[in-house]
DNA sequence: AGCCAGGCTAAGA
DNA sequence: TCTTAGCATGGC
């Protein structure tokens, strides 16, 4: 059964497609096909609404059977964050004739907010990859090691859990394609696994990582205070394969730090050309510092509309769409 | 054929 | 503290 979201300042397509998810497919009819969670998703922008199917394997309900309840609906509206108000966080954009150019070009992209082990697994999966490499590998563990969905249209599997990678072998990653990051994700999941981690200051109220706490120690605070934003970037970068760049992803996407900006070679080129055209030999170090105080408090919004912009620059179509 | 990909890391200046 | 090779593999 398909059910109906009213949306306004929100594009489906470039939302899918920036890059800052690697889960979704584009199928006939103007549907995008994906997995959120445990749950298996189709979406369809129309004119003033999000159309949307929904199904899982739960004990609540059976499996291959739609939802559509007000609960999905508000899963749904959160997983695209629907709930924010999108002129508000580009009026805190600086007045910036590049950067106001790709906001008309690619309006309504909104950061989603995924889920935090799937997305950095995702992105330590990433160094030096291609978009499409990428979506390659995340399915492939997928398949490898989630749990199977059965949909009416067929059966797709959840991302595997933090333990399931952990007991993974060095091998059966090395045949996802991961290639030298096997090893990364490998001991990346073995040291969430074990507690070497502090997820619940990073993200704060997130379904991550899928593990049962155990027994708290008598006047423990159940709730710890949330990083700021920099020691949550530096307790991230203790994970193996986890630099600077990785982590900013992480807590843009799936952490709601929307100020993180992550700095990848596509925008570490556009922001030189566009920005530091008089100037050669810029620094990371002032690269960053440029980002930090040109792009205000949602300069992880704006850097995903430089990225989009930069990699649609000379291209019609995205070749991640396959 | 050769270069590049949503980088990270250890080693050397 | 700041640059630089090495890392595996596939797409173009």
């Amino acid at each position: 059964m398909t059910e109906k979201i009213n949306v306004s300042d929100f594009a489906l397509a470039p939302t899918l497609e920036c890059g800052q998810v690697f889960r979704w497919q584009r199928a006939a009819d103007c549907w995008f096909v994906g997995v959120i969670g445990n749950r298996v998703a189709r979406l369809r922008q129309r004119p003033g609404t999000v159309e949307y199917e929904l199904f899982a394997c739960s004990r609540s309900v059976s499996c291959g059977q739609a939802e559509a309840d007000a609960s999905a609906t508000g899963f749904i509206r959160h997983y695209l964050a629907l709930d924010v108000s999108l002129p508000q966080i580009i009026g805190t954009f600086p007045e910036d004739a590049v950067l106001q150019d790709a906001v008309r070009r690619h309006w309504g992209l909104r950061v989603v907010r995924q889920e935090p082990w799937e997305c950095l697994a995702s992105f330590i999966a990433s160094s030096t990859k291609q978009i499409v490499q990428i979506r390659q590998i995340v399915s492939n563990l997928a398949r490898n090691f989630g749990a199977p969905i059965e949909t009416p249209f067929g059966i797709f599997h959840s991302f595997p859990s933090v333990e399931a990678i952990a007991r993974a072998s060095h091998e059966q990653l090395w045949n996802c394609k991961l290639g030298f990051r096997a090893k990364n994700l490998l001991a990346a999941a073995r040291m969430i696994d074990r507690g070497g981690i502090d997820w619940a200051r990073i993200c704060v109220g997130a379904a991550s990582p899928p593990r049962s706490t155990g027994p708290v120690a008598a006047g423990t605070p159940l709730l710890q205070p949330r990083y700021d934003y920099e020691s949550a970037m530096a307790e991230l970068m203790k994970l193996p394969g986890v630099g600077e760049k990785v982590a900013s992803c992480v807590l843009l996407f799936s952490c709601g730090f929307d100020q993180a900006f992550p700095i990848d070679v596509w925008i570490e080129r556009a922001l030189r050309r566009i920005y530091f055209a008089a100037e050669r030999n810029v620094s990371p170090k002032r690269l960053r510092e440029f980002t930090r105080s040109h792009f205000g408090p949602y300069a992880g919004w704006a850097q995903q509309y430089l990225f989009f912009n930069e990699r649609t620059r000379s291209r019609g179509e995205l070749s991640t769409s396959a």
